[in-house]
DNA sequence: CTAACTGTACTAATCGAAATAGTACAGTTA
DNA sequence: TAACTGTACTATTTCGATTAGTACAGTTAG
């Protein structure tokens, strides 16, 4: 399971979003793996069951997750689901690189950085 | 002169301090050049002085520039302020990619969507 | 010197998004 | 029936960003 980080600022309810949708892109969640329930998650967190519950309601807008009610949260298996969150990491990426390409690095130092970043991460795991 | 975007979310006072940094980094703005003051730009903007002068404040803390009471404000021909923008900008790149690489893409997919964006801008120039 | 400009330094008030608190309703299951 | 599930509200709190207002200090032109 993912950490919160408290301090950075980032919304709660945002972190916990990208939480589940990196276990479901690195496989570790896969689809009808059950979530766990609003209050039970809340109370581990440490949150308001209203803030798990506006995340979860994004992550079935988004079709990561599909909700019953009484039953429970659930992973998706729709594959469009997954190019969704894609598109949205590409778009997001997209805006990084027009960022840095405004403050002064170019395509050759980006490419490097990537490279590096990479390949530090394939160490750790 | 660049744009504020109200409705973006982004904090005014980084706006402006952002819009700086990419006037000195695209050589519109060198070394000597006077910024508009504190008073005249939050006019401009219509904006608050304040807002303004937190910018300024940040930029200068940065090395960015430097501001002369009574006199007015001033970009910095330090080398070392560049390098320090560098720095930064790697380092938010840096995160985009580990992101982007949490969520499912490869080094290739990122590298094909760097020489994508950087030929765009390019031709917008 | 004076007036008008510069940057700087405060405190108080306002605004809005995020999160919390609390309650209630509806469906499932043992 | 009891205990769980998701869902739907409203009210409140909290915090950061911004605004508002005032004041002080240095520079420059008249």
């Amino acid at each position: 399971m993912f950490q919160l980080d408290f301090k950075s600022g980032a919304p709660i309810c945002d972190q916990i979003v990208n939480g589940f949708i990196k276990l479901k892109a690195l496989g570790i969640l896969k689809g009808g793996d059950q979530l766990p329930s609003v209050r039970a998650l809340a109370s581990k967190f440490s949150v308001n069951p209203n803030t798990v519950q506006k995340s979860y309601a994004i992550l079935e807008a988004n079709g990561i997750i599909y909700s019953v009610k009484g039953k429970g949260s659930f992973i998706s298996d729709d594959e469009n689901a997954a190019s969704a969150v894609l598109n949205s990491a590409r778009q997001d990426f997209v805006a990084a690189v027009r960022s840095a390409s405004e403050l002064g690095l170019t395509a050759d130092d980006m490419i490097k950085l990537i490279k590096e970043t990479t390949a530090k991460e394939d160490n750790n795991l």
